[in-house]
DNA sequence: CACCGACGAGAGAGCGCTCTCTCCGGCTCG
DNA sequence: CGAGCCGGAGAGAGCGCTCTCTCGTCGGTG
């Protein structure tokens, strides 16, 4: 303890663990990396100092060394909302889905000792900043979560050759592995339970038709349908939000009033089909069937509570993690894409 | 470009960039970071070597010399969940209110350069985890939110004189700054309002009693009630939860069928609520009146649409943002804390 | 014309760490 | 008994950057 606090103000060094522990600085470089060759006795010393000391390895120092930096990033890329009047940074934040994503991966990330910086591209200036952020050697890896199937940050990815995982499969094919649900396999569970109910006129309120897992959700349905005997699905277009669910319901009942049964293509929309449903004089589930897709919060808010096709989003997001831990140790294996199989939660609307 | 690449593999140095502009490492170091005692020409050709090697700057390097890192670190303390089956790290983040807080925070941190890294505490083992890192020097600043009123963190962190701010006054008495919305005043908004619908026999559904926040909540809305000259409270406390706020409601109307007006401490809380009343024969608003707390998402979305106090979260947390850079630019010059003002939001509820 | 101040640019010393290389001493084995 | 080997520890060279110190040059002044 005696020559503690050297300099003052400053932090102890791994200099001043050495000198406090009477070795040199490479052993109690050793003892703090976990080097199997050093002796018991001189081990303890160090320890010892360290505590005495109270010492943290300098990060940025070892960085630099070693070219790692044990942290990732968490990139969030949206489309531009410019016709915002207050400027709304990560409009992503906000849905219950993005937190489940960042959940899964920091139970994987945590326990690894990974750090996890946040960032936003949400325009052009951005994407130049986070490209350019990355490009440093700040992090390690990337998961990349990205809602616009038009978004270039994907390929510019993985021109970086820095490891990456995608949240959902890319709009255009980038060389990079993703993690997603099987989206036809969903629809397919919802068709089932809705045909299994004796319903056959059955429509559905899809996602953006600009979305590769929106379309894959309508044609799997349509598919899905199809095999079961069950053909011509009318069917509206939704923006996977919960006003965008109303009116496409709405638009779908004055067209279809006989209908029985609704797929919509999220839970979030759905929260807007069920009060249309209600209102128009329909009972849920009695006269109308709904299932919903996700499986999120807003599936048991619902009234009456939605059966839905569920996506494991945290085990999901685990998985995301896992994929970025391998490729950051072992460089060059870009290991597959994993596509996970969703399943039925049958509540109450279906 | 000739001598760009020097060495296989690696990203461009600065002494890449001063070989190829023909100029020393100090000058081109001297235009990186914007030094105005450099020859025009000079600048010129760092500049352009910059571009020819895209070059981009080592953080490491750099921070282990100016000992800054242009990053913050985000904080999220939360009480252990222990009982959870599944292992679900940060609860927090699936709240769209956290959601608007980091938007908010990264509306002021993102063009002040500085980086974001998410980190949630919510064990003894994880707060250590969390103390080192920070103590690392990896970043220059922390945000702290904490929903835990025994929170031990915030004293922790005010010891480590790391520049802090806190979302919401700390349980404890530590010294750090915070920005918080003022509660009583939001209660006495609620009050009036109510009062002023010719409400007599008024209600509130509150918050834990154990948080801060719940009970100023509550002492406000009672103080206020009194000042208007109804008395009498009867209250009931919820979790801040949707289950939660419906279990307290249900209590309340048992004990007291007569009441016309509730103020509800969170408008998740009032989520609960409404469907409670409306299922026991009341209409909302013509029987009974209800405000909510926050002006979260849920309250647009709630039926009918929720009369609410307004916490203007992404401002209050700009305000963080500001305070915190501030309190890394000038060290030693703790700002103080700021209270915001709530608003009344009319929509339909009372 | 000699001197001085100012200004622009370079040299070089670290920041705190890791890691290779070297060295030392004690052991085994021919 | 000497050569070789190996485990364990130290010396020291960087990693890429910033920043102080120094130096050279030029314009202005007595």
């Amino acid at each position: 303890m005696a020559t503690e606090a050297r300099r003052p103000g400053r932090p102890a060094t791994l200099e001043d663990v050495a000198r406090v522990a009477g070795v040199s600085r490479a052993t109690a470089s050793r003892v703090i990396n976990g080097s199997p060759t050093v002796d018991a006795a001189l081990r303890r010393k160090v320890e010892e100092a360290i505590t005495a000391t109270s010492y943290a390895p300098n990060r940025a120092a070892r960085s630099l060394v070693t070219r790692r930096t044990d942290s990732v990033a968490l990139v969030v890329s949206e489309r531009e909302q410019r016709q915002l009047a207050t400027p709304f940074i990560g409009r992503m934040f906000t849905d219950p889905h993005f937190g489940r994503v960042v959940s899964g991966l920091l139970q994987v990330l945590r326990p690894a000792g990974m750090q996890t910086v946040l960032m936003v591209a949400d325009d052009e200036a951005s994407r130049r900043q986070v490209l350019t952020y990355l490009r440093q050697g700040h992090v390690d890896g990337v998961v990349l979560i990205s809602s616009d199937p038009n978004d270039p940050l994907p390929r510019m990815l993985s021109e970086t050759a820095l490891p990456t995982v995608l949240a959902g499969r890319p709009g255009r094919s980038a060389a990079l592995p993703y993690v997603e649900v099987d989206q036809r396999a969903g629809a397919q569970l919802a068709a089932e339970r809705l045909v299994a109910q004796g319903r056959r006129l059955i429509g559905t309120v899809a996602g953006p038709q600009d979305m590769p897992a929106a379309q894959e959700r309508l044609e799997g349905f349509r598919g899905a349908l199809a095999a079961l005997g069950v053909t011509g699905l009318p069917w509206a277009e939704g923006d996977f939000t919960r006003a965008g669910g109303a009116a496409a319901m709405r638009r779908l009942l004055a067209d279809h009033p006989g209908l029985d049964g609704v797929f919509v293509a999220s839970d979030l929309m759905a929260l807007g089909v069920v009060p249309v449903l209600l209102r128009a004089g329909r009972r849920v589930p009695e006269d109308v069937g709904v299932v919903g897709f996700d499986d999120s919060e807003a599936a048991e808010a619902s009234e009456p509570a939605l059966t839905t096709v569920r996506q494991p989003v945290e085990d999901m997001a685990c998985e995301m993690a896992r994929l970025l831990l391998r490729q950051i140790r072992e460089p060059g294996a870009a290991p597959p894409s994993v596509v996970f199989r969703p399943t039925l939660v049958v509540r109450e609307s279906s």
